[in-house]
DNA sequence: TATGAATGAGGATTCATTCAT
DNA sequence: TATGAATGAATCCTCATTCAT
């Protein structure tokens, strides 16, 4: 008896990825994947429960990747806002170079279709800097709200910059990053 | 012969507002709308021309209520902080006091169905907020970035409040809303 | 009361020809002919009982139009091969300028839409030729044959000419059509 | 995994065929299709791109059955006269023993539902018939005309003859057909 | 006469999923 | 593991026709 093919999991799960960000996620189908990745619908079941457990696994992974991609090279011994600014930094710069993840993550946020598990385990990914923010709070270094809300500060007005730079609205200069950056930052950071 | 039932549409609008909070967007069909609005499905079509016409209709019909709630309270001859300061909490209050209208909004933001017919009629509902960051980048009240930026500056973390609110994990007491209006503020504003 | 609009009526009639000319007699809908003739779909079942009896009065009317273009000029005091020669040159040439009714008959002539009423009103109209053939075989000028296959020799290579002329494959000039019709008579005249 | 059952397809094909015939080509659906075949409705599109797919299919097996029947008997060695007679007491035979071929190729000759890719593949299957045309022009046995005109002035008659045929207001004798065939052949010889 | 609204039934097609191999 | 066939339920939408005015 065979393994289960990693390469045609993954392989499922790049389609998916790409059928969502060029056709929108209503209009993903399973045989859709399925003719994408060259795979039978009946295989795809091999690998996923059904469709909603495929996207979920599928926000999981870019999920994964984009955490990678932000918190291995920052430099936890130095100061917290020199934290925030990498870590923001690799933030941007992810979304921007992958416009595909991107697009997907925008799609997917606040679907429906994301299960409270999923959504927990997506958020211990990014506990780094949620500790990031609760430190922050009892060194009163930042401002005391909800880590939640402290969160949104950054991440939106960011996913918003990237996304006026896939829509080459707005050029992506360093100087322009950093400057975003500072007003996220000023946001949260007490006076 | 017959008018147009303007009842008939306000009952399909509504209709399809709830199925879309309930049952979120991507399991909305037009016989569940008109099942809920007990009507034909062949009579939506008198008054929507498609799926897509009748939600991109029902996102313009909720951005105006929203947009009436907002601006007709503020007082213009006030400084240009107060003015915000107005605003962004009758924003608030409209997501709270309107449930339904928050959770579809949340949804449809970033949805592939809104043309951009739909989404440019509903910035002009929103361009006296847009003309107070102008003049505030003029007077040099506000700090100089895209307008798109520092509205999202906003809204994202008042949505957010907002959704916290719903499922009860924050109070939305005047002192939390007044605090997250200031750390908007600082957000945005020049130091 | 007013009276029935005759004019809208005609008008009704028109529309119906233009569509199933352009989009097909499959394509044919109550809603599509009102749209084309201004005119609610209820008003057209003032006009006739239902779509199939529009269909049937569009084709005694286009059978009529074509049965007093064929007829009229027809010299009977001549012999007849003339009479026949003239009838079916008439024919062709109504066939030729009138594309949208040729068009028309080509489609239906086959269909099971034609109730035998019409059917019958419509052999009357062309009795004249019927009686023609009659005559033609009781003078032991034509072939022995029933009348109906005398006719289909006239009819079916002359529409399928005419077919060739409007796809531009034939050229439609007097020597052309003279030698088919040369070429009918002699499938029908005894040897 | 399971083949495709190549009786399906040829069940869903013969009870298309039987449903226009019986209920005219305008009222087949692809449901009545499937309820006929005792299939699901969706079963029929692993078979069949779509609706026209499937009758554009249903028309060139009936044309090809059709052609194998009035072709394969030729005497290629006899002259040309007598493969002409040949050819034309096949087809007619073919269209009395098989009424429901019939039928159905006389509603669809004329429906734009035939895609010009069908239309000329069923061309090439009477090829044969065609060359006959051509040999007979060059060797001045036919008159000089299109072929296609050669081909309506053989097909037309002996069409409506079998109409005659099934309605039963005609005979179907062999002498009977020996008549038409030579009426036919008169029509299309040179004097 | 004339009409726009209204509709249940049905149209073609696709869906997520399972079956049989 | 892998798959193409198979499917009932569902999709959006249009239909011919009638209603109420």
């Amino acid at each position: 008896m065979r393994k289960k093919d990693l390469n045609k999991e993954e392989c499922i799960l790049q389609s998916s990825l790409t059928l969502i960000t060029t056709q929108g996620l209503s209009n993903l189908s399973m045989s859709k994947i399925a003719k994408a990745s060259h795979v039978s619908p009946a295989t795809i079941y091999i690998y996923f429960k059904n469709k909603e457990d495929l996207i979920n696994k599928l926000y999981l992974k870019t999920k994964e990747k984009m955490s990678e991609s932000i918190f291995t090279t920052v430099h936890y011994q130095q100061n917290l806002k020199e934290q925030y600014r990498q870590i923001v930094t690799n933030f941007i710069h992810f979304n921007m170079e992958n416009e595909n993840e991107f697009l997907f993550l925008e799609q997917i946020q606040n679907s429906p279709v994301l299960d409270s598990e999923t959504l927990k385990e997506s958020d211990e990914m990014f506990s780094t800097l949620f500790n990031l923010y609760t430190v922050g709070k009892q060194k009163k270094i930042l401002k005391n709200s909800d880590s939640r809300l402290l969160s949104t500060m950054t991440s939106s007005p960011t996913m918003e910059y990237v996304k006026l730079f896939h829509k080459k609205q707005v050029e992506g200069s360093p100087e322009e990053i950093k400057d975003l950056i500072i007003m996220c930052w000023d946001a949260i950071a007490k006076k």
